[in-house]
DNA sequence: ACTCTAGAAGAAATCGATTTCAAGCTCAAG
DNA sequence: CTTGAGCTTGAAATCGATTTCTTCTAGAGT
């Protein structure tokens, strides 16, 4: 309720004068401590609406992302809200659901609102960002690239799906199948292309093509494809999920079918936070969502403050964590 | 960048005409014609943030939660998210970490930011909510109460005990143990109170302090108290773990020690949504998290809209899915 | 003693949309 | 023919903080 006129006037200064008070700039200590008096009196807090008008940026952080409810990204959430909040931004989480036209809404809000930057975790490969970057307004991809020229932290999928598949090779598994998601998604295809190239060099004859299965990369898309391949002529005898929600629905599968590993080998790229089983039957490649999370909004706010290099992208390595039977 | 103004000057009125286009009111259709299609070749978009200022109201709701990595609150943040951007709102989420003072910097920012409204879900039962209901600023209370005359939706926190026990002692266990969380949480009490009203019921000479454990509301919880259950003198039959993230807990350490369902009798108050346990392996208690989300927005926006009858608490009832073996 | 500079502080412009107020205009009723 | 009710429309005030522009004062330098 309090504004920066009735704070003037009851320390008997300008309002100019009660605003370099908050803002760190020159200001006598007698007048300085009697805005501070007056301020604290009547509970005074800057109107952000008014700063952010005027100054034409905010202190909001926009994170878009494609699925609220996965916990991979809320793990990521995590990490950029805590950088974020320690600098004294505060994020706003938008939920695209994977559709590009909620995303353009979200990205165009973030604008009107002068939001001070986006990380973004595209819903495909072809999203607008003209608008936004022409306004100067930082963007840093996360997890999947956008076809601009920005700063950007992505997994090392490719190097996931190899360890995974290596992971299980050396189990001792012969015919390890691939569920990933959708093909048109950098993510999963990388992931597919690094178990492509261990299957391969290992099993130079082997036919992969019946082993591969795009999907979603949901629980459900990870269930139908897992029926799917224990039905089929010649079922596998491991499968590399490439995220963690397939990875849930075809345990599910296997757990119903009475297949649970280590009968069937699974290595899963991504955690599980949330997985009944004993952690340890499963070779899980854990990817640092978390880091990619502070990874990005460490970039962002450097932006934000005036850097200026060239556009990078980080690759965060994964760790590889082996399942014990 | 484009303004009210530019696209007055191009369209040859006034920007009051401007905005009174995009305000739907009284406007000849020459002039709105010409409006509109001034706006669309300068590509304008109004400036939220003047128009917050000058409204003193913006069209975006905080939702205010302790663990944004909590499926429940997941789940309940798109029931919110789809009803407030089919109203034209936006969602901004902000994650307590169940710690007062970051609730009271999130609801301090939600009022130096004019937001429409707030749905919380209550670190603690003395979240201050003094300046917020002050400034005629609608709230709604989610999961948990607050202390205050407000709208509330709430979960049958006792009945679901109540449905869980009544399950196992139905499925034949005699001896059922109760996990929780926090004892100051209203939530955690209301459910372990449900338990021990059935436990009473059926086995009045059974001493139920050693079965009752108050624990958090997290994974780790539930392993720890279901460890300890596991070590005492007299272990448990069956289990009630109070919420979702213990039960994963609890059924992770069941898992370890070969002692998975039907072994051990395990009912869920909570949806397990990445369980990789085939699903009916448990009796799950089905909290409509959704639909808390979905309730909660629409009595917030008609509140937004000038709803003033006296406060309600809704009371969502839950759904048994029993375990079949 | 006089000019000059640096710092402090107030007055007023500014950010962009909304809204009040007043003006102008048309049409109908008396 | 006049009064007035009901429109549309523009001018200008407004929301609250920031920032530019000015003015003023005190202290340094010559």
């Amino acid at each position: 309720m309090a504004t920066i006129y009735e704070v003037a006037k009851l320390a008997g200064v300008s309002p100019a004068t009660v605003s370099r008070v908050f803002n760190g700039m020159g200001v006598s200590e007698d007048k300085t401590a009697a805005v501070r008096d007056a301020a604290r009196q009547l509970g005074f807090t800057p109107n952000r609406t008014a700063r952010t008008l005027r100054r034409q940026a905010s202190e909001v952080i926009a994170l878009v992302i494609p699925d609220i409810e996965n916990p991979y990204f809320t793990e990521m959430a995590r990490g950029v809200e805590d950088v974020a909040s320690e600098a004294g931004y505060s994020v706003v989480l938008c939920n695209t659901d994977s559709r590009v036209d909620k995303e353009a809404t979200y990205l165009q809000i973030a604008i009107s609102e002068h939001m001070a930057g986006v990380i973004l975790a595209a819903a495909s490969d072809h999203s607008d960002l003209d608008e936004l970057l022409a306004r100067g307004r930082p963007v840093v991809a996360v997890d999947r690239g956008t076809g601009y020229d920005i700063d950007g932290v992505v997994m090392a999928n490719r190097q996931a799906g190899q360890a995974a598949t290596e992971n299980l090779v050396q189990a001792g598994y012969t015919r390890i199948a691939c569920l990933t998601g959708p093909e048109h998604v950098e993510t999963a295809y990388e992931r597919a292309q690094g178990w492509r190239g261990v299957m391969a060099r290992h099993f130079p004859e082997l036919d992969l093509d019946p082993l591969l299965r795009y999907s979603t990369f949901r629980v459900d898309g990870g269930r139908e494809v897992m029926e799917e391949l224990l039905g089929s002529a010649e079922p596998p005898d491991a499968i590399v999920a490439a995220n963690n929600l397939l990875g849930v629905g075809a345990i599910q599968v296997l757990t119903e079918h009475g297949m649970t590993p280590p009968k069937m080998g699974v290595a899963v790229i991504g955690s599980l936070p949330f997985t009944t089983l004993t952690p340890s039957a499963v070779t899980v490649v854990r990817l640092p969502a978390r880091h990619m999370g502070v990874t990005a909004a460490k970039m962002l706010l450097g932006r934000i403050g005036g850097d200026t290099q060239p556009a990078r992208t980080v690759v965060l390595r994964n760790e590889v964590q082996p399942a014990r039977i």
